[in-house]
DNA sequence: AACATATATATGTCTAGCCGTATATTATAG
DNA sequence: CTATAATATACGGCTAGACATATATATGTT
């Protein structure tokens, strides 16, 4: 089980937060979606998603030839805690606002697997 | 106002996190009670209390030769919940449960400014 | 098979930030 | 005015970890 000194590691990286809060919000998202959200490069993106995925704070999944990230199901309450209340202060940051904003704006978005 | 991201870069140092989670838990904390009870050295529990002082995470008061910290009451409430959230954490981990347990054999320690 | 798309990993570089040691500052006691 | 105790800061060294680039792997399409 994951301690409170490595979760919170995790999380200090801000790609890797954004990443998660965007999770958060949207249940579930892919590699390429994260990557135009963010603005950034995909080796980067699947990079920290991969960190994530070894601390066991998300999982993954494939559908096809998308890779479908969401926040592991099973953390611990103080963990989902932490991130709900992150989430809450991310809110009203403009880093979080804007990553949003691209990410319902992306052209030949993926659907999301929740909804298929 | 701080962000989350850099609130998380300043509970992500072990030192810090530790301190932190002992000063919720006491409410105020001189440095030499924290330099005991994280069997550690003055310098650098000192920088570490500057780093999180000059973040606004955490508030000073002198009192004759020592100068104690404690959580800041203005912190954002998504920041305190995310505290809070750790120290659940945390008291269920051997660091933390050790770190309490050493403060409170501490010989000497200087009365608590709180109960004074 | 050939090509395109999505994702993952490998490699070498670079820097933010932590560390220990030494020293400075401030307060109390004698 | 010393001496001692508590705390803060300065300095140089070191390393974890983030980076960009290049390449590998896997899936889908024609």
């Amino acid at each position: 089980m994951i301690n409170t000194e490595t979760f919170i590691k995790m999380l200090s990286d801000p790609t890797r937060l954004r990443c998660l809060m965007l999770l958060l919000q949207e249940g579930e998202l892919c590699v390429c979606e994260l990557t135009w959200a963010l603005s950034d490069i995909q080796p980067k993106i699947s990079r920290h998603l991969a960190i994530l995925r070894d601390a066991e704070i998300v999982t993954d999944q494939r559908a096809g030839q998308w890779i479908y990230y969401q926040i592991n199901p099973d953390l611990p309450l103080w963990a989902t805690d932490i991130l709900d209340a992150t989430l809450c202060g991310a809110r009203e940051q403009k880093t979080f606002v804007q990553d949003l904003k691209k990410l319902q704006k992306m052209p030949r978005r993926p659907q999301n697997r929740m909804c298929a």
